[in-house]
DNA sequence: TGGACTTCGTTAAAAATTTCACGATATTAT
DNA sequence: ATAATATCGTGAAATTTTTAACGAAGTCCA
């Protein structure tokens, strides 16, 4: 069996999302072609990621969604809940924790930890901020998968090696720096204004200023 | 001149942030090793991307900070201000309000729009939300170059619609659901769950859970 | 000043990813 | 039942991206 690429994961994971969607409507079955057009992606694309995870299209018809999606949901995800904790429960932070589609989609936050006294053991849409001196204690009891940084930057480095020391092998960093951890920790860097920035220069957007000026 | 890769651009954001931090400190230059030190990444990668903006290193000596962080970014930005008008001020835009590195990143929000008439007229952060008929009219009138979607899932294609109309060229959607829009419009999807699932599946993550159970 | 040493910039090779092309297979209509 | 049609699955080709290799160019120290 190949390895199936970080890439196809990830595209994995939109279908999925999207085939949950269909669900809802009352057609049964869709082509590669169909959601490729949802998409804005490709009939072969589609085929080619989805061929990773086994045969399931029915030729001449397309796939049944439902068998689709419960395919590609077993073979990535297998039945797991992926649980995170969070660090900083500021602006970013409180509006993680509010955020709903995170439980749909399996992911759990267990529990935050914040600096600031005031928050400290308060409870925003049922998780519980800590204190950091609870870190350690905290991660080991819950089994937790990956820590969130949503510190201001100055303290993402520190965060980041309280959340190794815990023994956490994946981080996403919101703060707009890189970390420094060991190897056999992951890191995933979300930064707004590099998503902006980069949407500006690559695409038409820039050329659309051009011609206005 | 060969063009430049979507992905060598924005890793050249990610520089020159980086440099722009080190500027601070004592020293003036850096070598591709050091900086790849601090980024987690290879020498190699960092010369062949500064390659494509021009020959700046010293052999034997790296890369005056200064010099290669003004290079880059006059290459990539050309002194632009990216402007862009955000759809939603809930808990996700609000954040994004209250966020100041966009403004030291050069981008600038302009206006916010939101149905609610509760938040119309008021301001965050100095930026004034508007209500949704005012779209046109206030994106016309300030040079906009990119809409923020952060409303509703199901809001995403109505307003999408909306910034389609009014004729801008990018959009950045932070609503879990594709959108469809024209060719010449480009859409960067920014889905925090799927970035947890994927970083749990693409890392230790998985691996250091099932040691666990 | 010269020679050892560093680090850059670039061409070539390797690896990863996407796209193409098409045979195989199920469907649908006659 | 058969022909026409639609759509899948996949090996091979094309493209893109990363990695390797190394000559060129400047640094640094004796
Ligand atoms: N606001 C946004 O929309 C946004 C967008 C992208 C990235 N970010 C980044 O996310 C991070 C948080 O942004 P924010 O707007 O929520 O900031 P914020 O100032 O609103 O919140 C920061 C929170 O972190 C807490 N904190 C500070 N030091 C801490 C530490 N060492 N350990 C634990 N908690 C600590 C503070 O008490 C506060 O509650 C920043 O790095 C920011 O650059 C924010
Ligand atoms: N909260 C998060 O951390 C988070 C994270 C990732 C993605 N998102 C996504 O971002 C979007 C917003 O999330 P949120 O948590 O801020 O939601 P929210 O409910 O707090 O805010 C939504 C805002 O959009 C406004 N709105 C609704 N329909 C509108 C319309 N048609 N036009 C303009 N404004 C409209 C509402 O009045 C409200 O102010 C959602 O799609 C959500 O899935 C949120």
């Amino acid at each position: 069996m190949k390895k199936i690429s970080k890439k196809t994961i990830e595209r994995a994971f939109v279908y999925i999302r999207t085939l949950k969607s269909l669900l809802k409507d009352k057609e049964d079955y869709i082509s590669s072609q169909e959601l490729a057009d949802i998409l804005g992606t490709t009939d072969v694309q589609i085929r080619k990621d989805i061929s990773y995870f086994g045969k399931v299209g029915i030729p001449g018809k397309g796939y049944e969604i439902r068998e689709l999606e419960t395919t590609l949901e077993k073979f990535i995800l297998q039945k797991n809940i992926v649980r995170v904790v969070l660090f900083g429960v500021g602006n970013l932070g409180t509006a993680l924790l509010k955020y709903p589609e995170f439980n749909k989609d399996r992911i759990k936050i267990i529990a935050a930890f914040d600096r600031d006294n005031r928050k400290i053991d308060k409870k925003i849409n049922g998780v519980k901020i800590y204190s950091l001196k609870k870190v350690s204690s905290v991660i080991k009891k819950e089994k937790v998968d990956i820590g969130i940084i949503a510190v201001p930057k100055e303290c993402s480095q520190n965060v980041a090696n309280l959340i190794v020391r815990a023994g956490l092998k994946g981080i996403v960093n919101f703060a707009p720096v890189s970390i420094q951890v060991p190897d056999d920790v992951t890191v995933k860097n979300i930064d707004f204004s590099i998503e902006f920035l980069a949407l500006f220069c690559n695409s038409n957007v820039a050329k659309a200023k051009q011609k206005n000026l």
